[in-house]
Formats: C-alpha cells, structure tokens, sequence
RNA sequence: GGCGCUAUGGUGCAACGGUUAGCACGCGGCCCUUUCAAGGCUGAAAUACGGGUUCGAUUCCCGUUAGCGCUACCA
C-alpha cells in the first residue's frame, strides 16, 4: 500500500547552461536524501524563459547527471509542456483577490528608469538610478470602473500578487531553522508575465504543488525569494513543504563559482578522467557532513549518513587539490572490480583496449589494474604513463632516458640479462628478481641500475610500479623482446653523446 | 541603497557552555624505498573585531567589519 508520508523531493535545473557544480551539488543532496529516506526523487526542467532556455542543452544536464550517478525516479517533466496549468492557477488567484491584474509596460520594473529617484545622491558610478525599492504597483488598487475600461481596451496585463501590506510570512527551512519576513519587504511580484507565460515564483509554487513535494532542498540563493512562494501556497490553499536551502559553492575567489573559474561543468571532470563516486564524495562534502570527521565514504554510506541536519549554513569553496586527492583515494582504495570498467572505458577511448581482458583474460587485466593504479590520480593515466602494460606501441620518455640509460656498460649487461631472461623455466616475481640481482653481482654493479635501466626498457617510463612485479605482469616475451628493442637505443644514446 | 544570511588555520569540515580547539586537503620535515606514488610519524597554521550574559564562551545576545544572497514581466 502506498505510503502517504513517502518524501518526494526534486531537482529543477533550468537549461540555461550546462549542469554545473552548484547544481550538480544540489541534485546530489536531493538524491542523497531521497535515497535515505525512501523517496522519490523527480527530475524536473524550469525552462519557461523562452529568452534564455537552449532546449539542445537538456541532453548534457541529463548526461551529466547519469554520469553522476543520480538516477531520478519520475520526469524529466518540462515545464514548457505545462503553461496551461499555471495559467489557470493564476486566474484563479485573480478571481480570489489575491492577484491583480497590473497594466504597467513591462519595463517599469526591470532594472530601468521608470521611477527616476529624486534621491539620488550616491556617486552613481554603476547602475545608479533606481535605489529605491519597487513600490506597490499602482495598478493594485484599479477601481473596478477603470479596470473595467482597461479590460475593454484589451490591454494586456501582467497579474501580480498582492502582497498583504502588514503582518509577517513565515515559514521552516531545515537548515537555517525558522524563518520570518515582514511582508511591507515584498514587492507584488508578477506571477503571469503579459505574454501569458509563468514567473519562476509561480510556476515553482504550482509544480511542486501538483508533483506533492514534501521538502524543497535547492540553493540559499533561493531563500529571500521563498516567502513569496509560502505566500502563493496559501493563496492557493495549499501548506508549504518542508524547505531546505543549501549554501552556495563559492569559486577560489570567493565569489559565486562561475565560467570564469575554470571548469565548472561535471561533464569537464567527466573529460578529465575523474571517478564519479569520488566527485560524489567530494561534492557531498561541500555543505554537509556527517557530524564527525569521516571524510572517505563510498556512496552507501553517504546515504546511509546523509540528513539535512547535517547541512551547513557558510558558503563553500571549490577546493579542487582536495578533489584531485579524492581521486586517487577512489582509484586506489575500493576492491579493484569497481576500478574495470572505468579503466575499460579508458583505454577503449585511446584505441588500446583489447576484448580478451573482459573474458578469458579478465584475472590479468584486474591484476595489471592493481598495479598500476597506487600511481594514478585521473583515469588518463592508465593510457598515458601505464600505457605500456596495454600496447606494445609506446615511446620513450626523453627524461627517463637521459636520467638512467646514461651508463655504457648497460647495453652490454642487458644483452646478457635478456638471453639470460629468455631461457628463465619460470616466468614470476623471484625468478626476475634472482636473474637481475645474480647479473648486477656478477658485474659487480649495483642492482639499481639494472633495475632502473629495465624499467625505462620495458615501460618507457622512469616512474611506474616496482619492476619485478611489472615485469612478472608484462610477460616473459614481451619483456625480454623490449629489453633487446631497447639496446639501439642506448648505444645510439651513449655513441652520439 | 533596503532586507536577509554567514563568519573556526590557506581550503573543506568537527567541537552544538567546560577539550592542550580535533580531522582531512594543501605546505615543510623524517621514515620506508628500486623510480614515482601510496603508507607511517611529525611540524607550521584558526575561533574576524568590540562589548555583554555566565563561575566559565568557538559555542548565547548586541554592535562593528567583511563576504555572500535577494531586491527582474531571470531562474
């Protein structure tokens, strides 16, 4: 049977941009909590401004949040698809009194001149003009003659609500605890633009209403606003929710995070190889914590611990060290399985993944995965530094060379080391480690620099995983075929020098 | 300008009247070592300022300052 207090929660991104890290943030919340609680979690997409909306941006937010991982339970539902029911409820606000209809040109109110203030004794450097607040609009108190005569007229109208001029709205948000505004502080906000189409205010208000939103988890920047919309609830007969506001993420600079910071969209750390769960982790960590000082938490047990509760009311700062570091807790820690298909996915993009390592091979790939991954911090790295665990098609990294192939006697004594090598009955840690050690004492040279030179060898590069291990992992004749490749390439180094 | 919110090291969080103010990132040092990471140990680093309340304030109240938000026929 259905459970009539099962939470129903929503995020609303409007397609006005991509899905960024604040919205990304607050999404997360939503599902965080909807999973915890049993909930429901509604994908909804605000795109009534037909001036800014980009529909073609729809599909990013989507990826971006299958990306994330946050999967939503009923929508998308687009509010362009619902203009009539907001309409109506604006008639009907009308038809109670508790709206008005406002003949004022649309501009009077946007930020222009229309009430040129006679008090302006600010230096006006920036805006400037309009310091006053936005009175009652004059069309509030039409007598019904005059209305009437407009009506005829056929003029058209914006509807603004009627904001009472005394007493108080209040309302409870679960971060910032009960709040209190004096109504004389609110303008009579439009609810219908002349054009027939919806503010945000109302079409927030109507939606959640017919969705039956039991808590509104969104942005603090939405906290001024939220009386206006406890007062459309009641205009409308219905009881507000459950509101809980969410500070903001602040850029380095402590100004909003925007474009101008960098990347700010999901899908460019989604680029840049980071770990859904780790961006998760770090994400959830801006704004909230469980109340002590846990910090690693894979994504069960931030829904087992999520609770609004825990929410704070500062403003966060992108720490993007502290991301990165997540990262490579997430690629280091958790069983390698969960590492496969992210490292799959990898080398699929660089053309190096062959199909064997998801079959027969799998125990191979896994093995080769632990081993390559304490050194990793983006998934990148998997096809950029350790790319010669994969392909046979891998160069040489100048510095390596430069820094351990330096010595003359190497070519030599790796020529001896790979017959030596070759004829090994066993293929394991040991067995190259007693075949390295034994030459580098009968050489009478220190092990490091066989070792170092074989590194360079076998993987091109000088930082990678312990050589035994590495060499044990690439092969018996892959490695001895590399070290025999590689010869040229040190006398050549060593002649022309 | 008005209204509101916030204020713990550089950053993210903890301490929700009594702690030598804790953890993590980052930064420095040491250990480990086969390169580079990881890991272990360790160092520097904070209660914005001023008044109250209290036996006792990071914590409660007021003011100041600062930051942010809202103040649109944007969301």
């Amino acid at each position: 049977m259905p459970n009539l207090t099962t939470p129903r929660v929503r995020f609303a991104p409007s397609p006005t941009g991509y899905l960024h890290v604040g919205g990304a943030r607050t999404a997360l919340f939503n599902w965080l909590f909807a999973r915890h609680e049993g909930g429901i979690l509604i994908l909804r997409i605000e795109d009534t401004d037909a001036e800014r909306n980009r529909p073609e941006l729809v599909g990013g937010i989507l990826e971006g949040l299958r990306w994330l991982g946050i999967a939503w339970d009923e929508g998308p539902i687009f509010q362009s698809d619902r203009l009539p029911m907001y309409r109506s409820a604006a008639e009907r606000l009308l038809a109670s009194g508790a709206a008005f209809p406002c003949y004022c040109k649309a501009t009077a109110y946007a930020g222009g001149d229309a009430a040129p203030s006679e008090t302006d004794e600010g230096e006006g450097d920036d805006e400037g003009p309009n310091s006053q607040r936005a009175a009652a609009c004059p069309c509030r108190d039409l007598s019904p003659g005059l209305r009437e005569i407009r009506k005829q007229e056929g003029m058209a109208y914006a509807i603004r609500f009627r904001v009472a001029r005394e007493g108080v709205t209040n309302f409870e948000d679960a971060v910032f605890g009960p709040r209190e505004v004096q109504n004389a502080e609110i303008e009579d906000f439009v609810l219908l633009r002349s054009n027939g189409v919806p503010t945000y205010q109302l079409s927030v208000v109507v939606d959640d209403i017919d969705m039956r939103i039991t808590h509104i988890i969104r942005g603090a920047d939405h906290l001024s606003n939220t009386p206006k919309q406890v007062m459309i609830y009641r205009a409308l007969g219905a009881e507000p929710p459950i509101f809980a506001h969410v500070p903001l993420i602040l850029g380095p600079d402590r100004t909003r995070l925007s474009k101008r910071h960098g990347a700010t969209s999901v899908g460019s750390y989604a680029d840049e190889g980071f770990l859904p769960e780790a961006f998760r982790n770090f994400l959830a960590l801006l704004g909230w914590s469980p109340g002590d000082d846990s910090e690693f938490m894979r994504t069960h047990e931030l829904i087992e611990r999520f609770a609004l509760s825990g929410v704070s009311r500062t403003n966060a700062v992108f720490d993007r060290p502290k991301l990165e570091w997540f990262n490579t807790q997430y690629l280091q820690k958790p069983p390698v399985e969960d590492l496969l298909p992210y490292v799959e996915a990898e080398l699929k993009r660089a053309s190096i993944w062959q199909d064997a390592w998801g079959g027969p091979e799998k125990a191979w790939f896994a093995h080769a995965v632990d081993l390559i991954r304490p050194r990793t911090r983006f998934l990148g790295d998997f096809s950029a530094w350790a790319r010669a665990f994969f392909t046979d098609d891998f160069d040489y990294d100048a510095e390596a060379r430069e820094k351990f192939w330096k010595d003359d006697r190497l070519p030599g004594m790796l020529a001896k080391l790979a017959d030596a090598l070759a004829t090994l009955p066993e293929w394991n840690h040991d067995a190259c480690d007693a075949a390295v050690r034994g030459l580098a004492a009968a050489e009478g040279v220190k092990a490091g620099l066989l070792i170092n030179a074989i590194r360079v060898a076998i993987v091109g590069r000088a930082v990678a995983p312990p050589l035994f291990e590495t060499m044990a992992v690439i092969g018996k004749d892959r490695v001895v075929a590399r070290i025999r490749r590689a010869l040229p390439s040190m006398t050549s180094a060593k002649t022309s020098a």
